[in-house]
RNA sequence: GGGCUGGUGGCGGAAUUGGUAGACGCGACAGACUUAAAAUCUGUUGAUCGCAAGAUCGUGGGGGUUCGAGUCCCCCCCUGCCCACCA
């Protein structure tokens, strides 16, 4: 018997592989079927790959083969999000250009991840830093800036006082940096921003055919967050201002007792009266010192000052106090809100704090004396509304106040425009001159790429410009309107920017003259399995969506949406080991003879174990060099598999890739020993085994339930193993359903047979359906819904069949004996339920 | 506070539309091989009672629907993630 060395086989399959360019997809589809999987590729950080990483490539990998197996021509590449922070810091830190610290990571990477074999065309690599690449960012800029969907606003951004560059929304976390945990300011900065406001509705329309997992779909539709309500202008009693709101429940407009607005509202000053002028400066500067995460702390106590303006009802002309407070946003609605604070809980918390009038609108059974009720109703004190349910008067309401001239319907979107530049030297510079006569001039594109320019110091300046604005002989430049005197944009695009659009490139890496050839893309576009992890549920896939839709209306692709299917893998936790002091121990330290109660060899403490996130800190963290030199490459990716539903968050256990690495050992044993011929004949129900696993495991990766498809091929393997001799179907059939799991040893068996073909290239075994009648099965029969025997039966038998064969076991009319059998349920294939009663 | 997950043996986890709970793997125990150990192989392994046949209990807790509930309904407890004054 041999050992199998499995370092050994995976480089030389893999060489084989590479060699006969075993995975390169052509440049047009010939089968008429296309397969395209996609994973998202990774950030090439200086820590190197984490075993979180193969998770996703293993998905993709097994799919990827199982479809190429079956016929299609499978589009399946890799590359590099290469711009970012990490490379640039530790360009500060050292000196060392971002460049070459980048391009060690990206070998570093593309080393490990070739160690795993897997089925990457390597040849549609791409490098979102190569010039050529950025290129075509640049000039999908320049088609957002002519549509007029990228402009330059000064706004009030998101500053990260450490890491010295402002913030998206989205990079910002209970007011704090995303990456470094600084408490977010806000700074006014001069800023490119990207319309992604205008495309609100159709991000939000199209996410309905979408196959993609319902929590993220609900993320997306949450974050670009309809709402529809109305606009309702009030007049300030006195003056000439209008204020207008943004409200989802005009059917309460009779119950509005007083105004909000938020402190930094532009009316606040005009409205505020001489006698309340000191107290709204005071609170206007209170709110201003205060950060992001202060201001939107819900449980905080409600603050506010009142302005000393009213506000007229146009309802009823009724006057109402107009106050200034926090709980009211700038950035959403009109700033500014009508309350009510009988059917708002916020309104109803700030009305009791501040001795403000409650009008109740709508009947409820609880009133409104303890707390604000905000369900439906009938409409009450409403005048003309009175008697209507909410949703009718909201539309009276609205048909009332359009008619009259103060009011209209309105959809409001929680999604903001984009800010999309950084002060930063590690990104796309953006194509955009800034000329003394003719103000922003885009570059023409072929002048494009724009490169990046060399620079010795990567500090930004911490006033808002980039390194860049040092580079005098880059920044002047001339006009290429006019031709005379002009600066360059020193600001560069956000890390998004390279994975808005990368699935395209793939499809035609090397075109120099378009960013996709439109026939290549017709014939390969959309993605149609994306793989990749849930933390980008509403940054990455919202972004790229809005990009796609963009070369979408300019014809550029021809799908309205860029990812048919996607899936998250889940996140790899790890077991960690603390002793009662609270130390963390390696596994190293460890004696696991004793699981339930580990010890730690050095000097016996007793250990409580925790599943949490890898971390040095909690000597828990997994490298995969380690697990790939000790048990291969497949052993790495069916444990991988084999741990847990692929969405979930799961424990790497170090003792369970033990079992996964015995299982491909004896698989590799048996076949060395085995004698495969034509005479050999299995037992029908090792036939029958056969193609229920062919059944189980072809459905179980379309499904990406990869852990019972594993499981399935143990148990089918643990059958076959029983003997020494078989015959060549169930040999290949088994080595077939293995090989997307376990490449290498598979693909060494089938050379060790004599076979001088690939796996890959074979086609897919399928299963015959009336084999699998013919099994035996066992089903349970139930007395009074208790199981009380099982019978055997095959698998095709009727309804009939069942009730008799259940009402023949001797045990089951022992116990019926002096009992009147009041009905018999039959569950085919399943179980027999006898109902009795005592006679 | 809101939304979304999830809670099953010593452990990771299985279980179409309600239909034999605990597949598969780990660990543990016993045995074989070995001078010995490791590796490998074979068997046992939810709990309780019992010599056994077997019985009873059992999917976070409590109720309910049903011939039958891990799965459906109501109430409660806990975990993880995301969002967090969105008018």
């Amino acid at each position: 018997m041999a050992i199998a060395n499995f370092q050994e086989i995976d480089k030389k399959q893999q060489e084989r592989w590479e060699k006969a360019k075993l995975f390169s997809a052509p440049r047009l589809p010939k089968t008429g079927k296309k397969f395209y999987c996609l994973d998202m590729f990774p950030y090439p950080s200086g820590q190197g790959l984490h075993v979180g990483h193969p998770e996703g490539y293993t998905a993709s990998d097994i799919v990827s083969r199982y479809k190429r197996m079956n016929g299609y021509d499978v589009l399946h590449p890799m590359g590099w999000d290469a711009f970012g922070l990490p490379a640039e810091n530790y360009a500060i830190a050292t000196g060392v250009h971002p460049r070459i610290t980048t391009q060690k990571n990206i070998d570093n990477f593309r080393r490990q991840i070739k160690s795993f074999g897997m089925a990457y065309d390597w040849d549609r690599e791409i490098d979102t830093t190569s010039p050529d690449y950025y290129k075509w960012t640049q000039w999908i800029f320049l088609q957002l800036y002519k549509k007029g969907l990228a402009y330059q606003s000064t706004v009030p951004i998101n500053w990260c006082p450490s890491c010295k560059t402002g913030l998206a929304n989205e990079e910002v976390f209970n007011g704090r940096c995303e990456r470094c945990q600084t408490p977010i300011e806000k700074k006014n900065l001069r800023q490119w921003m990207l319309k992604i406001t205008a495309y609100a509705e159709r991000l939000l329309e199209d996410l309905e055919g979408l196959d993609w997992p319902a929590s993220t779909l609900m993320m997306q539709r949450n974050w670009i967050g309809k709402s529809e309500g109305a606009e309702v202008d009030f007049k300030v009693e006195g003056k000439a201002e209008t204020i207008r709101v943004f409200t989802t429940r005009p059917d309460t407009l009779f119950g509005a007792t007083y105004m909000v607005l938020a402190p930094e509202h532009e009316l606040v000053e005009k409205i505020t009266s001489p006698e309340q002028k000191a107290a709204v400066e005071a609170y206007r500067k209170e709110a201003a010192a205060k950060n992001e995460f202060e201001r939107a702390d819900a449980e905080k106590e409600k603050t506010g000052v009142f302005t000393g303006a009213y506000a007229v009802n146009p309802l009823n002309g009724k006057k109402i106090p107009v106050w200034i407070a926090d709980y009211v946003l700038t950035g959403y609605g009109t700033g500014a809100i009508m309350a009510v604070p009988a059917h708002d809980d916020r309104d109803y918390a700030f009305a009791k704090k501040f001795g403000l009038d409650i009008i109740e609108v709508i009947k409820s059974e609880q009133g409104v004396a303890e707390k604000a009720f905000t369900g439906d109703g009938e409409l009450i004190n409403s005048d003309f509304l009175n008697g209507m349910r909410v949703a009718q008067s909201k539309a009276a309401i609205i048909k009332y106040m359009q008619e009259k001239g103060f009011g209209k319907a309105k959809t409001t979107y929680r999604l903001r425009d984009w800010v999309f530049s950084r002060q930063r030297y590690w990104g796309e510079p953006i194509p955009i001159v800034h000329c003394e006569k003719c103000g922003v001039v885009p570059l023409p594109e072929s002048e494009l790429p724009l490169r990046l320019p060399e620079v010795e110091k990567f500090e930004p300046s911490g006033t808002g410009e980039s390194p860049l604005a040092n580079i005098t002989e880059w920044v002047n430049t001339t006009c290429p309107h006019c031709g005379g005197p002009a600066k360059r944009e020193t600001n560069t695009m956000p890390q998004w920017a390279g994975s808005c659009w990368y699935y395209l490139r793939y499809m035609d890496n090397k075109n120099q003259n378009a960013l996709v050839d439109p026939e290549i893309e017709k014939a390969y576009g959309p993605v149609d399995c994306y793989i990749g992890g849930a933390e980008h549920a509403v940054l990455h896939l919202l972004y790229s969506r809005f990009w796609h839709k963009v070369l979408y209306d300019l014809g550029v692709v021809h799908t309205k949406e860029p990812y048919a299917k996607l899936r998250h893998q889940g996140m790899i936790l790890a077991f960690s080991y603390r002793d009662e002091a609270g130390n963390y121990h390696t596994y190293e330290e460890i004696d696991f003879s004793d699981p339930a109660n580990p010890k730690l060899k050095a000097n016996g403490a007793k250990l409580t174990s925790m599943i949490e996130k890898m971390s040095k800190s909690k000597k828990n963290v997994i490298n995969p060099d380690d697990i790939l030199k000790e048990y291969g490459a497949d052993a790495f990716r069916a444990y991988e598999m084999f741990m847990g539903p692929f969405d979930a968050s799961k424990p790497w256990d170090m003792r369970g890739i033990e079992g996964v690495s015995r299982f491909l050992k004896r698989v590799y044993s048996w076949a060395d020993d085995l004698k495969v011929s034509k005479d050999a004949k299995l037992p029908k129900e090792v036939e029958i085994l056969k193609h229920k696993t062919v059944k189980k495991v072809s459905e179980d990766i379309e499904s990406f339930s990869f852990n019972t498809a594993v499981s399935a091929l143990m148990i089918y393997f643990n059958e076959l193993s029983k003997y020494k001799e078989v015959d060549e179907n169930s040999f290949e059939v088994f080595l077939k359903l293995l090989h997307p799991f376990a490449p290498h040893i598979t693909e060494e068996i089938w050379q060790n047979a004599g076979h001088e073909t690939f796996l890959l290239n074979e086609r897919w075994p399928s299963y015959n359906k009336e084999l699998l009648l013919e099994e035996q099965i066992e089903i349970g029969v139930q007395i009074n819904g208790k199981i009380k025997d099982r019978v055997k039966l095959s698998a095709d038998s009727d309804k009939a069949a069942h009730e008799k064969a259940a009402l023949g076991s001797e045990k089951i009319q022992n116990l019926l004996k002096g009992q009147n059998i009041i009905k018999i349920i039959v569950v085919p294939g399943k179980m027999v339920s006898i109902v009795a009663r005592p006679s």
